[in-house]
DNA sequence: ACCGCCGGGTGCC
DNA sequence: ACCGCCGGGTGCC
């Protein structure tokens, strides 16, 4: 009865309930564990198993685990054991369980030992973890290295209380492991996906039931996800020794075949058509290898209801090496909700009109919670959000209580923070096979990474032990064998190509030409005047700044002022009356005023302001007292990690987690202010205008983007395309997704009166935006970062794309738009050189950078 | 015989 | 466990 899957969970159930500590009897019959405990079990070790992030050796000892034989789990010289707390051991309340990876209990520390680390286990004072390195084949008790880790500041009490009970920490020739920030190791992380794209063997033809022809490399992405679902390989790390099978990182070794994980990451960049060749792997690759049986109706060729390959049990000679449950049916599909109504389109798009394809779309008030009915269905799509819902609402989640054959998740990164609900209700899933699609898979740090191999279940990383004492530390520390483990881990069961990726040295896909010009647009003398005033103004401020050596500190009126000659660039009417300087401040509640309006200044302009911590877009902004921008979890990192001298990273100043002042809710854009004033036009008005006009002149069918940064520049270019006639509509970062997904479908349109211009605000929309209808992309401003522009040239420029993209730059002479990319980078060097080191004699160099981007 | 010594039973927590 | 420990049997050499 004890078939290799099933002893696999079992054991590895019994580790789990241990983990979880609650009353359930660590030595139940087997048998009797049940999908309930398991799924209490995940969450709890996901939950307990601290982050692994700043510990510190402590130390290690030798200490001994006694009462081999009355367990079956043995150990593998070299292997890594988990200490376990056993409270409830009716002998001894200070007991530590030794269990391998799979949960096989091996033994118990010997009781004095127990007594000691059950003090520091439970004060959570420290992790111990434990190596066996030699006495493997002991009959009745074996040696067992210990090691203690855990935060710099705990480091005493452990040594001292340990001491107390006899036993000493040798700290002798241990290196102090240095507390890294994960932006440190970013650019390591940043290759761990390189060398993945060499083209996997084999393509495979979709079933007939797939309307569109695949690609060549969808061909072989399909290839490559039938033989993750169906082959029986060993995952990453197994080898087979004789009759065993062996983890060579953990030195683990089990007679039974690792549970293989059917299913892996499809990180393809998008555009080329992770969608699609999803849709093709639910219709090609039912059980066995054969397609899903599906109807077709009799309408075309008086074709009789056939089922189009059904599946036979019999041709099972490749595979089920274990068995599975044939009677799943449904894969269930979780993706944002910004892509739902993507999936929909899809499905009908690709899937032959006269094939009878059950897909259910599980949202809504009214949605049908049937598991008889959701588990009849072909497919079952859904949100992140409806799923949590169900799964925090009740325990009764009707998701949760089926077997699925398949679960796909769109946009996987979505769970890379375990703790998320969103991400606990995914673990629990229950399927056959297990698909995480995602153009980034990893966005910050390695630990982004641990939830997908959970929901993957990748043995035995899984467990977060393992991951962070096999994967995630060594990696974050910088050692090179961790990083080598990490990358070979993901390539096993990655899939990842480039849009410049080739195949037979030929592109993946053949996008139409994309043609790139820049316009120059002359200021009319008026605005000259105003924006050499204004230029002069800056210069004055900046070059005072200088003299005072307070370039660093007054950081976010640097950027203002290029803001706002940017602004006039684009029409006069986009600068807010901004008053005042920091310094001028009376009272904190005035200074905390002048700060949200800088705040929102920067925010406000779409500016794509970076954080300095993460190298990334902002995410909940806040400003410093010294006014600079940060992500609040980023800089509140910063802060805890110094101790309460902690400095601004770009200024170093001196930094409160108090002081942190952010926008408050309410305050949102205020359009009234210039729609008070009455209409008036620009160069860059002028300029484009032309361009419209031209264009649509030459072809009526002609689609455009209209895209700034400023929305408020957005709105002023309604009036004149109102004027014209012309037939447009707006998308913003202000949009509720409902109105988004009506504008988008409306742009899309081919129909004879659909719009033909979209205002689009640079940042809006997430990375799967698809606006093909336009062939032509007017960038109304330069970006700071020139990333952010081609990602927005590709929301058109992009595997649908029929005719030549013609992108067209405004740029006006003579303007600090000239010198944006220059800056730009330059900004990138700063913000390195801030972080390369606190020395102070950088300082003059930073200030000159500054100087030398304003040109002073 | 309130000890020493011998040898069998026994053995995690 | 080819140990240590316990506790019963035993007792000059």
């Amino acid at each position: 009865m004890c078939c290799p899957i099933f002893s696999g969970v079992m054991f590895f159930n019994r580790w789990m309930s241990s983990w979880a500590r609650a009353s359930e009897d660590l030595f139940t019959d087997r048998n009797e564990i049940n999908s309930e405990t398991l799924s209490q079990a995940i969450r709890a070790a996901a939950s307990e198993e601290p982050d692994a992030d700043g510990s510190v050796l402590f130390g290690q000892l030798q200490g001994t685990v006694v009462g081999l034989r009355y367990y079956t789990g043995v150990v593998n010289q070299g292997e890594m054991v988990g200490l376990v707390r056993e409270p409830q051991n009716p002998y001894d309340r200070n007991a530590v369980m030794v269990a391998n990876i799979y949960g096989n209990q091996v033994g118990h520390i010997k009781r004095e030992l127990a007594a000691a680390m059950a003090y520091v286990m439970d004060n959570k004072l420290a992790k111990v973890e434990g190596v066996v390195h030699y006495g493997t084949k002991n009959k009745f008790n074996m040696p067992v290295m210990l090691s203690f880790w855990g935060k710099e500041e705990n480091k005493n009490t452990v040594v001292e209380s340990m001491l107390r009970r006899g036993y000493k920490l040798n700290t002798g020739g241990i290196k102090s492991a240095e507390a890294f920030l994960c932006f440190q190791l970013k650019n390591a992380f940043d290759n761990l996906f390189e060398g993945l794209m060499e083209s996997k063997d084999g393509e495979k033809e979709a079933a007939k039931s797939v309307a569109t022809p695949l690609l060549l490399h969808q061909k072989q992405a399909l290839s490559w996800m039938c033989s993750r679902e169906n082959k029986c390989t060993l995952p990453p790390f197994w080898e087979k020794r004789g009759d065993l099978y062996y983890n060579t990182l953990t030195h683990f070794s089990a007679r039974e075949v690792p549970e293989r994980v059917r299913g892996g990451i499809l990180a393809d960049d998008m555009g080329l058509g992770k969608t699609l060749t999803t849709i093709a792997l639910i219709l090609t690759n039912f059980h066995n290898g054969k397609p899903l049986p599906v109807e077709m109706s009799v309408s075309v060729n008086n074709m009789k209801q056939c089922k189009c390959g059904e599946y036979t049990n019999q041709n099972a000679s490749s595979i089920t090496e274990s068995p599975e449950d044939l009677s799943a049916r449904t894969t269930l599909i979780i993706c944002p909700l910004s892509v739902l109504s993507n999936w929909l389109d899809q499905f009908e798009q690709h899937v032959h009109a006269n094939v009878k394809l059950n897909v259910y779309l599980y949202y809504g008030s009214e949605r049908n919670r049937s598991k008889k009915f959701l588990s009849s269905q072909d497919v079952v799509i859904t949100t992140y959000n409806v799923l949590s819902a169900d799964f925090e609402v009740s325990r009764g989640s009707p998701l949760h209580g089926i077997h699925w054959l398949r679960v796909v998740l769109d946009e996987g990164h979505t769970i890379r923070n375990p703790n998320a609900q969103m991400s606990k209700a995914v673990l629990q899933l229950k399927a056959q096979r297990r698909w995480i699609l995602s153009g980034t898979p990893i966005q910050n740090s390695v630990k982004d990474l641990w939830t997908l191999l959970a929901f993957l279940r990748l043995k035995p990383f899984d467990v977060r032990e393992w991951w962070n004492r096999v994967i995630q530390r060594p990696a974050m520390q910088g050692d090179r064998a961790g990083l080598q483990n990490l990358q070979t881990l993901v390539k096993c069961i990655t899939l990842r190509r480039t849009k410049t990726s080739e195949v037979n040295g030929r592109p993946l896909v053949s996008l139409p030409e994309k043609m790139v010009c820049v316009e120059q647009v002359e200021l009319n003398q008026q605005e000259r005047e105003e924006y050499e005033l204004a230029r002069n103004e800056g210069r004055s401020t900046i070059g005072r700044y200088v003299a005072e050596g307070t370039v660093l500190r007054n950081y976010a009126d640097v950027l203002a002022i290029l803001m706002r000659l940017r602004q006039h660039c684009c029409h006069p009417d986009l600068l807010a009356k901004i008053s005042s300087d920091l310094g001028a401040a009376a009272t904190p509640a005035e200074l905390r005023e002048r700060l949200v309006e800088k705040l929102r200044l920067v925010l406000a302009s779409g500016s794509d302001e970076e954080c300095s911590v993460c190298l990334d877009s902002v995410c909940l902004p806040v400003i410093t007292h010294c006014a600079h921008v940060y992500c609040r979890p980023c800089i509140a990192k910063v802060i805890s990690t110094q101790q309460g001298t902690a400095r601004c990273p770009l200024c170093r100043s001196d930094i409160k987690e108090t002081e942190l002042v952010e926008v408050p809710l309410e305050e949102m854009e205020d359009e009234s202010s210039t729609h008070a004033k009455k209409w008036r036009t620009s160069s860059k008005v002028q300029a484009l205008m032309g361009n419209l006009l031209r264009l649509q002149s030459e072809d009526r069918s002609i689609k455009c983007l209209v895209v700034s940064q400023f929305t408020r520049f957005l709105s002023i270019l309604e009036t004149p395309l109102r004027e014209h006639g012309f037939s447009f509509v707006r998308l913003d970062g202000t949009m509720s997704q409902k109105k988004r997904a009506q504008v988008i479908q409306d742009f899309q349109s081919s129909a004879a009166n659909s719009p033909s211009i979209m205002l689009l605000s640079l940042k809006a929309g997430g990375v799967g935006l698809n606006l093909t209808a336009a062939s032509h992309v007017f960038l109304m401003d330069p970006a700071w970062n020139p990333a952010t522009e081609e990602q927005c040239i590709d929301r058109c420029h992009r595997l649908g794309q029929k005719r030549k993209v013609v992108v067209t730059k405004f740029i006006v002479k003579d303007s600090v738009e000239e010198n944006m990319v220059r800056i730009q980078r330059k900004k990138q060097d700063l913000v390195e050189k801030a972080f390369g080191s606190a020395n102070t004699d950088k300082k003059t160099s930073r200030i000159d950078d500054i100087k030398a981007l304003l040109e002073l």
